[in-house]
DNA sequence: CCCGTTGGCGCA
DNA sequence: TGCGCCAACGGG
């Protein structure tokens, strides 16, 4: 039934089935009794009303999606696999051989995957077991070796550092090889070659989803091409444009952004230009904007993290690069004032938000829903006190179409915070794209009837289209 | 910034 | 053997 991968839970197989039976029948006997009191709890709180009409409807909803699963392509698994073992050869010998000359031992005596040993081969000075690094960022224990201080060490390089670029680039190639191969391709289907991640409904604080054995929503793009439609089958890929923005716009009424939105504009190039006072925006400070952007709204202050886009060179990683955004921090600073003074309504809709939940420890979503926020209140609650209407709010439209789309019988097999991926028959293709578009972006009463458009993908496999790699992933389509 | 899952290490 | 920590990945 279960998949048993901790200690603990293989001592639950060493128990006969009398034993067993006992503990779940306790098991069972003690979850029903909490029912009548938890139900009186959601009353108490205000929360029953949107446990009925979000919650409830859901899980028939997840349980089918659960049991369809996705195909996997056992070839395309092995030839993968296959691919990034040999890459991953390569890198530990470029690896080995480094820690070899610096430290006159054998390769065998080095573990790439201890974080320490790896901050002793960087940090120790030449001649003494190391490269003589300038580390960038520490951690509770020791030096950071993280993408994002390699980073930061590639980018303060010094002249006689030189000699240790090859070192550097392959640990930081190897950092994503490494969990590829030992995290996202190490999985099993089931006995009819489907993949079933388990849901997890009542897990996170924002009512979003999540998938784990395996862990689906954090397959990295390159990886999901091994899910495939069955045969007759395609998958439909239908996502709302810019989620969290939309709502965030209109939960605030901020007027600058709705009018973007509702001509048609891109969010991001409109918010680009507020934040750096320009009008000619470069893709890189485009791209630059949509991270940093979220980062703000959310209580973060000015400096943006490094980009950790792999920078090796031998493994033509360099190449893929995109264009990198330097600022300094002042610089970050003034522009993240210059957006708030443009979309002061934002500032606002925040200032009331915080003073609201510290003098009553609960929000109660526009969309339903009662959430508390019992703990102390610090930098960290506020932070989390920010993101919860917008995160909240999109995974309540998610599940509201979710139970509309399973109501009608919406073959969905994956729900990803702003996206659905149905699997159809190739001739229903057509059909499911009108609907699943009429379903979801159906007017919102609590936002004054405005709705969210959609994007449509279609495809044969959960990977992303491309014209060579992978002709049949997932492409944009109009219909 | 927020929300998650998981492998691997190293210490008690 | 249990647990904290680090680090990786994705979505917004």
């Amino acid at each position: 039934m279960g998949k048993y991968s901790g200690t603990t839970a293989n001592k639950f197989l060493n128990l006969t089935n009398e034993r067993l039976g006992t503990y779940n029948a306790w098991d069972a006997y003690n979850t029903a009794r909490l029912v009548a009191p938890l139900i009186q709890e959601l009353k108490d709180n205000r929360q029953y009303e949107h446990y009925l009409s979000h919650v409830e409807p859901l899980q028939g909803a997840v349980i089918a999606m659960q049991s369809r699963g996705m195909l996997l392509n056992y070839d395309a698994k092995a030839s993968y696999r296959q691919k990034l073992s040999a890459e991953l050869r390569d890198v530990d010998r470029v690896i080995g051989e480094a820690y070899s000359l610096y430290t006159n031992s054998p390769p065998s005596t080095f573990n790439p995957n201890s974080n320490p040993q790896i901050a002793k081969l960087l940090f120790s000075p030449l001649g003494s077991g190391g490269c003589g690094l300038l580390g960038s960022k520490s951690t509770k224990t020791g030096q950071s070796v993280d993408q994002e201080a390699l980073t930061g060490i590639l980018r303060k390089l010094r002249k006689k550092d030189a000699h240790a670029v090859p070192l550097l680039h392959a640990l930081f190639h190897r950092s994503r090889l490494q969990t590829i191969l030992s995290r996202y391709l190490t999985f099993s289907a089931d006995d009819d070659g489907m993949v079933r991640a388990r849901v997890q409904m009542a897990k996170a604080k924002t009512f979003r989803l999540a998938y784990k054995d395996p862990p689906l929503q954090q397959w990295p793009p390159e990886v999901r091409h091994i899910l495939e439609a069955r045969p007759g089958h395609k998958f439909i890929g239908r996502d709302y444009s810019q989620l969290e923005a939309r709502l965030m716009a209109y939960l605030a009424n901020d007027t600058p952004s709705i009018e973007v939105f509702e001509s048609g504009g891109d969010v991001h190039r409109a918010n680009a230009q507020d934040l750096f006072g320009h009008s000619n925006i470069t893709e890189g400070e485009r791209d630059y904007s949509k991270g940093h952007l979220y980062k703000i709204c959310y209580g973060g202050r000015g400096s943006e993290k490094e980009k950790t886009a792999c920078p090796c060179i031998q493994w033509g990683c360099a190449e893929k690069l995109p264009a990198v955004v330097d600022l300094k921090r002042a610089t970050k600073l003034d522009m993240e004032r210059r957006w708030f003074i443009i979309h002061n309504a934002v500032n606002v809709f925040q200032r009331d938000l915080i003073e609201g939940v510290r003098s009553k420890h609960y929000y109660d979503h526009p969309l339903g829903g009662r959430r508390y926020f019992t703990a102390p209140w610090s930098s960290e609650l506020e932070r989390e006190v920010l993101n919860q209407p917008l995160q909240y709010g999109g995974a309540t439209l998610m599940a509201r179409a979710q139970i509309s789309l399973h109501e009608e019988g919406a073959p969905i097999v994956l729900q990803m915070h702003d996206e659905f991926i149905f699997e159809v028959r190739d001739e229903d293709v057509e059909q499911l794209s009108l609907r699943s578009k009429e379903i979801m972006e159906r007017p919102i009463p609590e936002l004054g009837g405005i709705s969210i458009p959609t994007d449509l993908e279609v495809g044969s496999n959960w990977g992303k289209w491309h014209k060579t790699l992978n002709p049949d992933g997932m492409r944009e389509t109009t219909l």
